[in-house]
DNA sequence: GGGACACTTCGGCGCCCGCCGAACCGTGCG
DNA sequence: CGCACGGTTCGGCGGGCGCCGAAGTGTCCC
């Protein structure tokens, strides 16, 4: 009782900093779990620098972003995978009734199908890549999902099996379910799923299109995740 | 990208739900999983019931909240078990520096005390208590908590040798992990949360301390809780 | 029917906050 | 050295929102 009359200030003033409209933008993009200048977040959400750089400094007091100066850049991105799982989390319940308002003649468009076919997500996969890769994990028997979110033995065994080093961290879980919010349907986070993206990214299975979050996957990731996953190439495309 | 760019109103605008004092200790009040009336959240917010219609408004239109109408009483809840967990997300994002800010003096108080032995968060069990019943799931190897978070096929060997049934329901997780924001650990939610949650109250394993979300585990309880988990009962006072 | 009660609507007040442009500071480059 | 450029600070403007009290609506109970 006392703790929760005391957690309501703190609670607002969190939601407080998600609850513009420029600063959400902000957060959106840097999903992508990279550092993004102060300028580029401006041009990005389409506001004066001035207003920008008031919305970084909130940000980051208030916890939510870290910041990197080199000469004269202010790079930030976001804190910690917890802050990113939170926006994820917010995103995931909005999508219901964003998707409900978005036009059906648009879902083809070459920008936003890049995007649905495959991208990152802060440091995993996600989109249909991300789907495919968890539910073919689901299938092989190396992550079960039907009794909560988790990977089995065999699935430890796969990710070792494959070079991929598992190294748990402070209390990061190993595996998490994160919703995506194009395809509505949980996939891999967590150490793992972290894990995993890099090692697509830095053995080239997939490389980045561009400066977004898309991804796209190589002829060598498809035969990669043919083999390893028994994943069709053509559910890919 | 398109998307994207979609998605930051949205977000804002849920997020500016929360982002109001009176807003979320109505939020957290009801995280008892329980219908209260608008002018109980009144009070309990301080605030004239005017004010509070209105913020009612706000959150039921928003899709935060349910209502029931019944004579002259509007009954609210939150809507579902998703707005739960983020409200719940959201409360364990800010207890770091809530729990700094706490003089270390009051942590025995006593009605916080019994909010920290036991209480329910939404519809699982909460607190100390319910750290001791996940622990003792995983240390029994029922839960799994080292490679994500489900249950083993034990553990639902387990519930079914208990008579708790468990009934997937759309798309909520059998079992989910849920941050104790006064332990700061990971605790059992989900379907299976759940089901023990209500299991325990109708058997009587536990009872609520007055209309609080605090919980009381009975010598029944004790008894049940350490034959069927190998709890010690000392570890719950 | 009348009165108590729970809730809602409305008008008005005051505060907060996001926005911009202009001035300022520091770094990097020619 | 000096200019260009990224970022910050400041003043001022405007809109939005939370708050209240007073008046209104509907329900329950005597």
């Amino acid at each position: 009782m006392t703790d929760k009359e005391a957690e309501a200030p703190g609670l607002a003033r969190l939601a407080a900093l998600l609850a513009d409209e420029t600063r959400a933008a902000c957060l959106l993009a840097l999903l992508d779990g990279r550092a993004w200048t102060a300028g580029e977040l401006a041009r990005h959400a389409g506001v004066a620098a001035s207003t920008l750089s008031e919305h970084l400094g909130k940000l980051v007091t208030g916890g939510l972003l870290a910041e990197e100066r080199q000469g004269r850049h202010r790079y930030v991105r976001l804190a910690d995978d917890r802050v990113a799982q939170l926006v994820e989390d917010l995103a995931a319940q909005v999508a219901p009734e964003a998707a409900a308002r978005r036009p059906r003649t648009l879902r083809a468009s070459s920008a936003g199908s890049a995007m649905a076919r495959g991208r990152t997500c802060y440091d995993h996969l996600a989109g249909r890549l991300g789907i495919a890769v968890t539910d073919a994990l689901t299938g092989l028997g190396l992550l079960r999902q039907d009794t909560g979110f988790a990977l089995t033995d065999a699935g430890l065994g796969w990710f070792d099996a494959a070079g991929i080093p598992l190294r748990p961290t402070g209390r990061r879980p190993l595996a998490r379910a994160c919703l995506d919010w194009t395809e509505r349907r949980p996939h891999l986070a967590g150490v793992a799923g972290a894990a995993l993206c890099r090692h697509a990214l830095d053995t080239g299975w997939c490389v980045r299109i561009g400066s977004e979050r898309a991804v796209k996957v190589t002829p060598a990731g498809e035969a990669a995740l043919s083999e390893l996953l028994r994943i069709d190439p053509l559910a890919l495309r």
